[in-house]
DNA sequence: GAAATAATGTGACCAATATCACAATTTTTA
DNA sequence: TAAAAATTGTGATATTGGTCACATTATTTC
């Protein structure tokens, strides 16, 4: 019997904890899916069956509110996508769209369940990892009502720079509006302040292509307006 | 050997699934405090080496933002205040106080894991309620950003209505300062929208005793602004 | 129970940012 | 590669809700 999830090379941490015996049983119950960008994923309101993991690819999680639809978060390689709405409803509460040409891991939740109750490493992983995305779900709230717009979005350049592409110069794969969606702006307030930040020389701005060149001084700006 | 904590009238959900043996365990390892209103329980920046479950009462969970602190939910009673902080960090990433008189349990939080690892029950509870936390704090992420201020505050009533003291007559236990903090409004503003709604006859307000008595107005400004 | 302190109510004014409108540019499609 | 569609840039204007100032009312404290 193959067992592809042992020697995948993009293992989620908690993976990692399984035995080959675990690990063969995972593979036994999990599909491996390409999307395209812009490709939806998840979608908010029908049935969870599965348990969403982003092998590769970036992917935004979005929830439709009451007047437009939100980007709540950004999700990068290596991450669940659904764990939330997979456990907490039988019915999806978020969606996720790629937004870069992904490959997601579906993993039949009895199967991820059985592994849970069989692995206690794993399941303190999944709990760990649940845990920090709590926390960094009321960080971002913080963020989002606390800082003025500038700030915001400074955040969120050297978050794409330090946390998704972990380099200085990178593509934005998402548009202005988009961004807008993430920081709780309008378009035409992102397009501005991008602007802004390439007269002032913080940043390079070709197309979507990005480079941070006074990153101290987006660090001040996103710390104090 | 006594065992409190397996007599307990208030058990978490979790705890409901450990077995009189785990129970006694969880007693050996479990103190209960109890705090007056305005008491903090948890205190961002310090370190945490123990759950804390709120027994009986009501806290609120803050963060101290960039300019002020800012009330990221409330949490009744039955419920663990600090999961997310205990087990994402050494240190507390938030700090939570008593809005009412509370009794908070105290777990030691070695015994925690080692129940968690025993009892898959006791982990997968925990594991939906973290789950169920997450997707409400994207909930109140989008609400808070979406909605305008009359709809906010509809919406915090109904929430104090109907999850919080399950009675269309409540007594508030925060000022306005806090409910204008919790919604990301300011103090003015609350006090304005709730003489709005006395006025258009959807609340009666007698100082921080409110009862609600067109609730479906009420939703309706919620849901619609 | 008087004084001090905290909480609330309310008007006037202001600021940040949304919205609108349209031009310019880039990307996609046929 | 021309046309269509999507994205971005930018000025003018509007609006929500914050801030300030101060009055009024409750609540604590001594």
């Amino acid at each position: 019997m193959d067992n592809k999830c042992n020697f995948c090379t993009m293992k989620s941490k908690a993976a990692e904890k399984l035995t080959a015996k675990e690990s063969e049983k995972l593979s036994a119950n999990c599909v491996t899916v390409k999307f395209k960008k812009g490709d939806s994923i998840i979608k908010q309101g029908t049935y969870s069956t599965n348990v969403a993991y982003l092998r590769t690819g970036l992917a935004k999680i979005h929830i439709q509110g009451p007047y437009y639809t939100q980007v709540v978060r950004i999700v990068s390689q290596g991450n669940y996508l659904g764990l939330p709405t997979t456990f907490g409803d039988k019915v999806n509460q978020y969606s996720v769209t790629a937004v870069e040409p992904s490959e997601v891991c579906f993993i039949d939740i009895t199967t991820f369940r059985k592994l849970l109750n069989l692995n206690s490493d794993f399941s303190n992983q999944i709990i760990l990892e649940l845990c920090k995305s709590e926390l960094e779900s009321y960080q971002k709230c913080v963020n989002r009502t606390q800082r003025h717009i500038r700030g915001k979005i400074a955040g969120v350049l050297l978050e794409f720079a330090d946390e998704i592409y972990r380099s200085e110069k990178f593509t934005l794969s998402i548009n202005q509006e988009e961004m807008g969606n993430l920081v709780d702006a309008s378009r035409e307030s992102v397009s501005r302040v991008l602007s802004e930040f390439v007269r002032d020389g913080i940043i390079v701005m070709e197309g979507r292509n990005i480079s941070i060149v006074n990153r101290q001084m987006l660090l001040n700006i996103c710390l104090n307006g």
